[in-house]
DNA sequence: TGGGGATATATGGGCGTCAACGGGAATAAC
DNA sequence: GTTATTCCCGTTGACGCCCATATATCCCCA
């Protein structure tokens, strides 16, 4: 298996690190990843985590915007300025620095949640509970489809 | 790594000098600088720092400019009078100078942005707010993208 | 089927190394 | 002489390396 799936829940210890469950560490070691990049997600308190591969896909991005206009500063920004590297020590374990702290709102405890190419680390109650907006928000869309396909003139 | 990353602050000492983040200095070295230049950042309170070669961007961005008029003149006014040399010592420290306090506004303590080719000398609370402001406009960027996608006439 | 290791994972903690930082003294500049 | 810069050394705290332990899972074999 080569995409980061499924979520647990690891605790941080006195000195401030966490175990990155054993099946993500698997998929870094898989993909070649050395060292782990984090960044911010803009709408929500977690952070994008995966290899420097991540930053690829968003230089990509970057070079379709006129490098001298703002849009353009503003990517560089976030992505090269606004990240942080998340070195494993030898047991798989990555320190928990005030940058993710902020960020993520996380205290005691970090909830990973694969996401396919990348990984997530979230606060777990926070998690929780965007996981309940998300399954609303999938239930409405439904909802409504299924309302459109029945009566054309519903709305 | 051959990229300017992440970032860091550190604290300017009684004779003025602050530590590079070790980070850096290593791309520094790998990219085979042998002093670093600074230059006013455009339009926020930093200092762009690189090689030489970061003046080929700003040259680039002039011959944009219609030489007759005046902006291409400052500009040039700018970058090519306006820049400064810093120097290491053999612990990786550069001194502060009053010409970095008085376009960053930086007193006590240096935040140190990687930009991927550059990086930027920020006061930190400075950073922090710019930083914001950053996110709130790719956030916007995003929604305004994802509000295109799905009504065709939301607008 | 059930017991007894062997293995893997998460977690805790000791300890050495290195980067950041502070300061003394030599050297250069004015 | 005075000031500023450079070199060198010591301190400190954070981080990486290493080892130990507890728990769960798997596998083999009786």
């Amino acid at each position: 298996m080569d995409r980061f799936l499924s979520s647990a829940v690891n605790r941080i210890d006195a000195k401030g690190r966490v175990s990155v469950p054993a099946h993500f560490r698997a998929v870094v070691q898989k993909r070649g990843y050395g060292d782990l990049y984090a960044l911010r997600a803009l709408d929500v308190p977690a952070l994008d985590v995966g290899g420097l591969d991540l930053l690829d896909r968003y230089e990509q991005r970057i070079s379709l915007e006129d490098p001298f206009l703002q849009a353009a500063d503003d990517m560089s920004f976030f992505i090269h300025g606004d990240g942080a590297f998340l070195k494993f020590d030898q047991d798989g374990r990555i320190t928990v620095t005030d940058f993710i702290r902020e960020h993520t709102g996380i205290t005691t405890d970090v909830a990973f949640v694969g996401r396919g190419t990348f990984f997530q680390m979230w606060e777990p109650s926070r998690l929780e509970e965007y996981g309940a907006q998300v399954r609303q928000r999938l239930l409405r869309l439904r909802q409504a489809a299924s309302a459109r396909s029945l009566g054309e003139g519903t709305e």
